[in-house]
DNA sequence: ACAATGCTGTGATGCTACTCACATTGTAAC
DNA sequence: GTTACAATGTGAGTAGCATCACAGCATTGT
């Protein structure tokens, strides 16, 4: 995940990177929250941040997971909207570059290298957006799930000697439950069931995918490049 | 809408309209279908034109219906993949401006006001499909459908004199049904209780909206402006 | 170590929405 | 107009999920 972004998005990289001013992530806290005036953007250079959306009635709805190298708060970019419309919240310590919008939508409109880039990772972004639509709607809470499981492998997943997959996130059920727009029992329930099956299991709050193939083929995954099915 | 359209991206809408090649779109005809190469796109001069992902299971999933003023097949723009990932069906005839796909990009790098303008297009693309992720997610199928009567209405509705929004669109109980992710027989039924209640009306195949707000009230719409909340 | 708190597991219950089946109505073609 | 076919309407049965309620564990802080 890391390689890929290193790889095709070197110059964002670099120009945020090459961002002064580093601040610590501290765990539960909020690097910003729905209606604050937005005025800057962060790289994550350590730790992971949590996007989500809180609806009026509580609940909550999660879109991405960032980790290492990932650009947080850039639905801002080019809009007259003054104001971040979701919350990104620290689930795991660390640091993140913080870059000024203006700053950095210049420099977009005149580094052709870099609007070439951040135009490509938008496309993206859409594309990934369009896949978990599918799997969201099309096949029930379950497919809903085993999606995230196989996203979840896919953007943090660490694959062990026997073939399995160890998602190195520690993720609530109530979390999980925030991503598929399920309850927390139901999440509960079919996360119980695949353990029975073999093909998952967990360990301090951590799971391990032991058979991502089982996961694939109930929700007929069309087998989408990893950089397209991930947590976005 | 298509004044909204022209005001903010008057530099793309005019680039795409000096393409010399206009096509004519003809009812039921493919613009393009998954899998086939993508060298271009298009510009919808008049006509509409529905855009979805065909799912192997034979169901369909409906992501916007563009009229005239917006632009089809803009995914594959800066990917290194080939392929249009979505099919585009014509469902009332007109006419397209074709665009080669190399050449806007050249021009989309060279020419500073026109990245900007694709660029705040790409950043109210992730932003419409946001706010229907909750839509569509998170209120049930009864949600689904009154969002995607709501967007219908800020994309295609035409204001009559009491008060009344006419959505000039025909479509099909079972395309509303691709477009929430539920099946025909459940359209139906929440229409037929829409019309029980006097909230809409149709006729020849076309709804009007007589209490927008019900609908609003009842998926805790946050009165998002109508640029995002729309038919994408 | 203990209490307090938060997370996970599980049954019972009811609503929601899908499926299947078929009747009715609308529409296009001849 | 008549016929064919497509679209809509509706009932009955059932699966899928949400909700509520509460018990058992685990974690954290003091």
């Amino acid at each position: 995940m890391n390689a890929t972004v290193s790889r095709d998005f070197s110059h964002l990289r670099a120009l945020l990177q090459s961002s002064k001013k580093v601040i610590p992530l501290r765990k539960h806290s909020f690097l910003f929250q729905e209606g604050m005036p937005a005025n800057e953007l962060y790289l994550i250079l350590s730790g992971k941040v949590q996007v989500s959306k809180i609806c009026p009635d509580g609940k909550e709805m999660c879109f991405r997971i960032c980790g290492s190298g990932e650009i947080v708060g850039e639905l801002t970019l080019f809009t007259n909207d003054p104001r971040y419309l979701l919350t990104a919240k620290v689930i795991e310590p660390g640091e993140a570059a913080v870059v000024n919008k203006t700053e950095l939508e210049e420099q977009l409109l005149i580094n052709p290298p870099l609007t070439l880039e951040y135009m490509r990772w938008m496309s993206k972004h859409v594309r990934r957006t369009q896949t978990k639509f599918r799997d969201l709607i099309m096949n029930g809470k379950k497919g809903a799930l085993y999606s995230t499981l196989i996203r979840l492998c896919n953007s943090y997943g660490i694959p062990l000697e026997d073939g399995s997959i160890f998602i190195d996130v520690t993720l609530k059920h109530q979390d999980l439950a925030n991503f598929c727009g399920t309850t927390r029992e139901s999440v509960n329930r079919m996360l119980n069931a695949l353990k029975q099956e073999g093909i998952i299991s967990m360990k301090r709050g951590k799971i391990t995918v032991h058979d991502l193939n089982y996961l694939k083929t109930e929700i007929q995954c069309e087998d989408c490049p990893p950089d397209i099915c991930c947590i976005e």
